[in-house]
RNA sequence: CGGGGUAUGGCGCAGCCUGGUAGCGCAUCUGCUUUGGGAGCAGAGGGUCGCAGGUUCGAAUCCUGCUGCCCCGACCA
């Protein structure tokens, strides 16, 4: 965000990157929702981050907003990195389009189907493999224009029997989907790769142990697939690895994604050590590892990559003429990410007896600056004069200046778990110092304003 | 989709068995005091008790039907 973001003191914009909490729409709830089982969801409405609508329907509030906004951001950094390029397809599909890849009847009752007022029969998407595939053949001939990866971040509807756990498993939900289009096996491959490495860098900048598993192909198909998983005492399912993917770090940034073998090597790496979920489990492979290796823990799976070759291009007519002349169908993967459920995965890895501790580049604002006396004017100004310089700096700041007691204050910060909390009190005040407390560690630091500035404004503090 | 619950003010709940005109805590509003870990006192507002029928002089309460939501299981980004 620029330093030009921030013009507006009363805070109408809501693209601003500073904000009072008193002009703020942030509905806390003290009590817990009794329908909430999990400690996401819990602190989701908490929090006023999410309301239910329906069963498994949920709206964004402002806050749950904010942090969805700045996973995508991460995702779409991390795709575009990679080489995907992207787009947007609509919701609302024509049941036609599935009849032809033949998964219109395949489906079954978790596709919602839609009839228009000429009695058409439509759908909203559940995934995206026959549009994009529609899309990619209305356009693309040649094997020169390979390979492609295009990707849109939008949200599905899958009609879940039994949804539950909040945004962790809604029936709408948004999906940041990718697909590949490659002229043969090996193309593909690559691409697989490169995806693969672009969702370990992924969900490590949102401070998460993504570990890819081996995994079934389901209804989408195929033979090659991984789910990534984060551990996370309450995740949904059993899973089984080294411990080696414990303290592993993601590629570099500047990894080269055009080299083939480079890519091969990162998917080789991270597919040395054994890694699965329950459904792909062998517990003789399992044992055969030292004692001290093995993890057996709860995951969440928060992404989901295929390569199904030409199970789409085949039935859909996505050809391209080769070097040879000849029509070929092209080889396809498909890359889902869930940043709904990555909002509620990061709350369960990462959260304490007081509330979320949001890692810094996925928190709804970097910095809870509060006011610890409210119209004492010795902190109403110093706290009026951080709030400004560090909305000028580009920090997210949300400015508690309501007229509350401190100790509700620090409650709500602690709930909404901001990575650092900025206390100006006029205890501090009189000896020229502001308090900075870090939610995750706990560490409080004693600062003069202006240090407690230069701290604030580190982008990795 | 099978099984089990539940529905009363914004949230959490009591009242229902044994029908008699709706209550508690939190939140909200006003005032005063208070201000470094969810303040105190005083006052106030807010509910056709999920919907539709039925029984009854009278229904939140009893009966019938429907709907929403939640939980357990089988299924899933």
């Amino acid at each position: 965000m620029t330093p030009s973001a921030f013009k507006c003191p009363a805070n109408r914009p809501t693209d601003s990157n500073a904000m009072r909490l008193s002009r703020y729409f942030l509905p806390i709830l003290r009590e817990t929702p009794k329908e909430a089982e999990i400690v996401s969801h819990r602190l989701m409405l908490r929090a006023g981050m999410i309301r239910q609508e329906s069963a498994g329907i949920y709206a964004f509030l402002p806050l749950g907003l904010r942090v969805l906004n700045k996973i995508n951001a991460i995702v779409r950094e991390e795709q575009n990195r990679a080489g995907a390029i992207e787009l947007l397809m609509p919701t609302i599909q024509s049941a036609d389009l599935w009849r032809e890849s033949g998964r219109y009847d395949d489906y079954g009752k978790e596709m919602l189907r839609i009839r228009d007022r000429h009695e058409r029969d439509m759908l909203y998407g559940p995934t995206n493999e026959e549009m994009i595939t529609e899309i990619f053949r209305a356009y693309v001939r040649s094997y020169r224009d390979l390979p492609l990866n295009l990707y849109h971040i939008q949200w599905k509807f899958r009609d879940e029997v039994r949804p539950r756990f909040g945004v962790m498993r809604g029936r709408e939900f948004l999906m940041k989907d990718a697909y590949s289009f490659d002229l043969d096996e090996a193309g593909a491959r690559h691409s697989y790769n490169r995806m693969f490495t672009a969702y370990l860098r992924t969900f490590a900048r949102m401070g998460l142990k993504a570990i890819p598993m081996r995994a079934d192909t389901g209804p989408i198909g195929g033979d090659l697939s991984h789910e990534f998983i984060v551990l996370a005492s309450t995740g949904e399912s059993q899973v089984f690895c080294h411990r080696d993917f414990l303290d592993r770090s993601a590629p570099p940034a500047d990894i080269d994604f055009e080299d083939r073998a480079t890519m091969q090597g990162v998917f080789d790496s991270w597919t040395a050590h054994y890694a699965a979920t329950e459904e792909m489990h062998d517990a003789e492979k399992f044992a055969a590892l030292p004692a001290a290796a093995q993890v057996s823990a709860r995951g969440i799976e928060v992404g989901h990559i295929f390569y199904f070759g030409t199970k789409y291009s085949e039935p859909m007519r996505a050809v391209v003429n080769g070097p040879d002349g000849r029509e070929t169908p092209v080889h396809m993967g498909s890359y889902g990410i869930g940043p709904s459920r990555l909002a509620a995965a990061i709350i369960e890895a990462s959260h304490d007896e007081a509330g979320m501790i949001w890692p810094r580049a996925v928190a709804p604002f970097e910095v809870g600056l509060a006011n610890l006396k409210v119209g004492d004017a010795a902190t109403d100004a110093a706290c009026a004069d951080l709030y400004e310089k560090l909305g000028r700096a580009g920090v997210d700041v949300l400015y508690d200046d309501r007229d509350e007691r401190p100790g509700a204050k620090f409650a709500t910060l602690d709930l909404i778990g901001l990575p650092w909390q900025a206390i100006v009190g006029p205890k501090g005040l009189a000896e020229g110092r502001i308090e900075l407390k870090n939610r995750r560690s706990g560490e409080r630091l004693s600062l003069s304003p202006e240090e407690a500035f230069n701290k604030l404004r580190e982008v990795d503090a």
